[in-house]
DNA sequence: TGGGCATTTGGCTAAACTGGCAAGCACTCC
DNA sequence: GGAGTGCTTGCCAGTTTAGCCAAATGCCCA
């Protein structure tokens, strides 16, 4: 693989990788329910430090993935592509397979 | 977050961090392309040892993405859900609208 | 200006991920 | 049976990631 072919695919990789983590998922699922999001209603649902919600924020804001907005003293977040959506489709058909091929393990 | 939804979120985080990675993105790509190839072959297209290919196919075929099929001495191994590559659609418009911002920055 | 709240950043540790080498396993062909 | 090929697994660094606490920053309001 040449670095060009190689750069091509990290750079994909990174704005899967930014998705890649149940915390970053809620957040992403959340957002897409809700449209937007401040740090604290986050932290809150999802129940771990703040520093901790802010850097996974900052994760899917570098990949692109979301957006922020300062208003006040609070930063609001949102969604900038809607298609990361259907990861949730596809990913949920995965499960809805392998949990298909479970079963058909145990009956045979 | 209670438990049972911190059990799905991971579910779905595990599927997704199978292909957050450029070598497994490439041989998602390269099955959709050529529906099915062996490790020796992935191996030399991707140019790293090949245990470290193989390590990388056994993560996506635990993550319920791909399926292996021994034929004599090799593995062929072929995409199992067809719908990852809808992955490929959306990571490529987060970029480009990443390469956009960029631009509108450069230029202001 | 100063206290207080919302958020981010620095520093740290524990855990997970990657990749190479070498050893082991399975199959083929002689 | 034995050599050779294709693949997987065990082991060992080196690197990255996740989470907490504490400190710094930014904004609002008295």
């Amino acid at each position: 693989m040449d670095a060009r072919t190689q750069a091509k695919y990290e750079a994909r990789a990174r704005i899967m990788k930014a998705m890649a983590h149940p915390t970053r998922l809620f957040i992403v699922d959340e957002l897409s329910r809700c449209r937007e999001r401040c740090v604290c209603e986050l932290t809150e649902m999802i129940g771990v430090d703040m520093s901790t919600v802010s850097r996974h924020l900052a994760m899917l804001k570098n990949a692109g993935i979301i957006v922020d907005e300062k208003r006040g003293a609070q930063v609001y977040y949102s969604l900038r592509v809607r298609c990361v959506l259907d990861f949730f489709e596809c990913v949920e058909s995965v499960m809805k397979c392998n949990a298909k091929d479970q079963q058909r393990l145990l009956v045979s």
